[in-house]
DNA sequence: AATGAATGAGAATTCATTCAT
DNA sequence: AATGAATGAATTCTCATTCAT
């Protein structure tokens, strides 16, 4: 009555070179054409729909929406969560490139700041990534948890650049910031704020925590 | 939470007698008080449990919760929605008393902070109020609408006495306030942020729109 | 995205008497009296199927048999499989009586072929129950364990007294006997062998494991 | 396993060339040859994974660990009951083979056991085997049946063999026989009893049937 | 001819809501 | 008026089979 063959299904599958007559410089792997667009497709679509109706969205529909049957999407994530996930560290991974980025500008106060900014932009239109990140203190996933980690690190950075600058108050911790952020962003994407309006939010908030010295 | 509604019941039905032959020698239902006991209790427990778990708990649970049986609480709510309406409509009440009772602070600012710091405090414990809140600009039910409309004015009363006293700036509306405030509220309830780091988060919000003159 | 609210589902209610005016005597649970009946017909109508058709049926069939919705199915049990337990179970509970019931045959051998013959009766048209009992060595489940167990025991007291009595071998296992005579009916359930003839088979048995002194 | 086929094909369609133009220049396809492998790659693995964990594994396993893509499973055998079939008829002819065989030994007792023995050692390891044979009698398959009947032929002459020289009781009809050993195999093999053991049940049964004149 | 991606009809289970007692 | 049993639509996921590459 309880089974469970079927070994673990990996979502990014073995990356073959075609055997037959082919030249030498091809791409490394011209195999599954269609199916790496399908990929994205499903992926799109759920970003779309999360981000729209929230994570609450029944599976099918997103299958709808990508263009795919069920099946599909289940081949090639192997679970509701795992889809979810794929988005939200995906859209992570993407900041924490930013943050690199801002890292990058000599002046610590304005690293810390656009960073910030981009971070609402992002925010705003995205439900799913702050219902990840909102819930991430109680029901965290392992892979979230790194990656998590990993960005809170480089938020860090930008911080510490912008406290021991003299800009910024040297009380407020990252995570203080990101609930601030990330609340703040949630709440006015879905009271339908536009993004001028949320950037003055953020500018707020960059007020708020202004060295007052 | 959010599609068709088939009763069309009104939240809270008036209370009618039978209206035909019983006007004589039948008791005048002081029943009624143990009806009301019921809705109490109901009310009660869906708070807790909502503000626990959030609003996807099935309504047994509920019921359980309120030791009614399932029957009894629709009797009282003719739907899950209508539920919860009502606790944050009381909620929403609540905090027009609090506004109403900070407008008499002689000092303008003090007025506003404290109004701030007491919706914080609820907040940061009641995760459904926020849910609702949150959502109100997507999902808006009319009931909600009004008392949240009455809420705004209200704080608007508090926002530009500041404003006048030249406490706070200018350009920041109401909505402003109330999304700043509501949305860290409810990152920060969701990471787990306890009453005293919650409050240091409002008084950031507070420094960052105090008027910087 | 994974919660799991909900106590336990108690698969037989609270006993409650009606708290009302009722008089003295009456039984101990009037209450329920649809409720219970259709759990009978659930079960009834499982024990059927599952005979029939093994247990892969799907279970919406079974509801459908019953005339009860799944919904309903699944209040009374909380699993497909806590249902086909339930049906082993109290088939299994019926053969320790049995078995009990001819230990008190004065004649040992006597008690030990009736036995066999009243458990070859019911294994050839319950195909259910063998499938359970042949897959309690790979997929014990703790409450068939104890059952079969208990069973396993009265058996044995049987099978001792003819030992004794001098009529069967000493070389032959409780447990040999079982998969004999179930292994047995199994096969001649499935390939439609009559009572009449199977009762042949079983006597074959009994020669077979007969004392040859 | 037991419904609707919509495919057609015969389980080993003869392997056509194309009819047209080609007579001439092409090569004459030994490509049969890893075709052929392929084929039995397929079944191997059928056999062990169908044996080890019953018949209800996916499909998919089952190419998986032949090292073939579905696909290929699919040109080979046109259904999941086709593969399960030839893999049951083959096994049958591997018996009728092995009975054939001992209707040479001149001590017919001694080539009834040694069949019934072999039998079980067979039936022992091999569940797909007599979960098949078990169904036979209800969802017969057309290919089954022909075989079937076959081994219960040779099976047949096995028996009167011993029949006739006074070893075996006469009322014991072929089909009673292999119910007996089957029935038990497959209630031993699920409960994990090891071949030694096995052999011991068999050795019961015959004494069972043995002529007790 | 081989591959494995796509498909979609089920299957088990949950839960808001209605209804008989 | 209260109770909790009944209902069934909706949801997640599986797996035999087909089809494009």
């Amino acid at each position: 009555m309880s089974e469970d063959h079927r070994s673990v299904h990996a979502t990014s599958g073995a990356v073959v070179t075609a055997p037959s007559a082919d030249s030498a410089m091809c791409e490394p792997r011209p195999m599954r054409a269609d199916a790496a667009r399908n990929h994205e497709k499903i992926l799109l679509a759920a970003e779309e729909i999360f981000a729209l109706d929230g994570v609450t969205v029944p599976i099918d529909i997103v299958a709808e929406r990508a263009g795919v049957g069920i099946g599909t999407l289940y081949r090639h994530f192997p679970t509701k969560e795992a889809l979810y996930e794929e988005i939200v560290v995906t859209r992570l991974r993407g900041l924490i490139a930013t943050a690199d980025e801002c890292a990058k500008n000599p002046d610590a106060q304005e690293g810390l700041c656009s960073f910030l900014r981009e971070f609402a932009h992002q925010a705003s239109e995205k439900h799913d990534l702050f219902d990840a990140l909102g819930q991430a203190g109680i029901d965290i996933k392992v892979r979230f948890f790194d990656v998590l980690e990993e960005l809170m690190v480089r938020i860090d950075v930008l911080r510490q650049r912008a406290v021991d600058a003299g800009r910024v108050r040297d009380d407020v911790a990252t995570k203080d910031m990101l609930n601030l952020v990330m609340g703040t962003c949630h709440a006015a994407g879905q009271s339908g704020v536009d993004g001028a309006n949320l950037q003055r939010l953020v500018d707020i908030i960059l007020a708020g925590i202004k060295n007052p010295n």
